[in-house]
DNA sequence: TTTGTTGCAAAACGTTTGCAGCCTC
DNA sequence: GAGGCTGCAAACGTTTTGCAACAAA
């Protein structure tokens, strides 16, 4: 969506959060952040948490806390598809898209539709205010769907 | 949908799958199927594996290895919604439905809508074959939100 | 100065696994 | 009779927690 988002204003997004709720603005927090920022895709937290050793030394603890925040304040969504991790997506810096899962290998692919997605946010509840959500499609991939024509 | 579905029915889906996939038909497995058949609603491995104690003792290893059977005969699905615990729901005897989850105190709603589901099930992929899906809305509930006003 | 946050290590939690004995086929 | 399945307990991997030291406000 946005293509020439910064991260000045991403940083601001979550600063705001922070002083709103009275959490402190660590530099922890906003190395996280960056790393989160600077980087495509799905992610775990152990594998962020490795990935950012080198800039700017934290805990796994803390990047625990530090997500928490980020799911609340809605920079992240937290997805639950892999097997025991779950994974984490920002959504900041993407457009709209749903999944789809291979049920055989796990694998994951995106994909995007204007009618679906038009369904979706259309629809309103009385006693229930929706901020987000996801669309998972189960099945099988390419791949797993010719493995198992061979048998 | 099917209001008048038998246990007989659903056994023989399960006993059809079995024998095709070469898998053997013991007691637990059935009696496994029985207890989720006679209860309503979502439910995980351990509050199964507790409730079915006084009817037909199964470990709960068996337990995890027969949901992953009904899984992969499509008589189960998984929702990974609750926290660290996997959640899971009969496909059969039910209607077609989305999920309204509390982002605040975790409470689950169903709804149905059938332009969203009819924009969905329409969608068709090269390279995927969809077999189900799963629509969660996140947001805050009737409560929450009350609750958070009052602040 | 106060108290929320951090790092560390230990604990907790759901789930999986190894193995000996059992029972379906 | 052979080999898949079971129960049990131990192991696993992710996430949470307790606590003392630290640093943002």
């Amino acid at each position: 969506m946005k293509e020439d988002l910064t991260f000045e204003a991403v940083k601001e997004v979550f600063t705001n959060y922070l002083q709103q709720k009275k959490h402190r603005k660590t530099p922890e927090r906003f190395a996280i952040l960056k790393q989160i920022f600077d980087n495509e895709g799905h992610f775990d937290a152990e594998s962020l948490y490795n990935h950012m050793q080198n800039e700017y030394r934290v805990s796994l603890a803390t990047v625990y806390n530090t997500l928490d925040l980020l799911l609340d304040c809605g920079l992240l969504v937290k997805h639950p598809f892999a097997g025991q991790t779950s994974q984490f997506e920002k959504t900041f810096g993407n457009s709209i898209h749903h999944h789809l899962i291979c049920t055989k290998c796990g694998s994951i692919k995106e994909f995007s539709d204007k009618k679906i997605r038009t369904a979706i946010q259309s629809k309103t509840f009385s006693g229930f205010e929706s901020s987000h959500y996801s669309l998972y499609l189960y099945g099988l991939c390419k791949k797993c769907k010719s493995q198992q024509k061979k048998k």
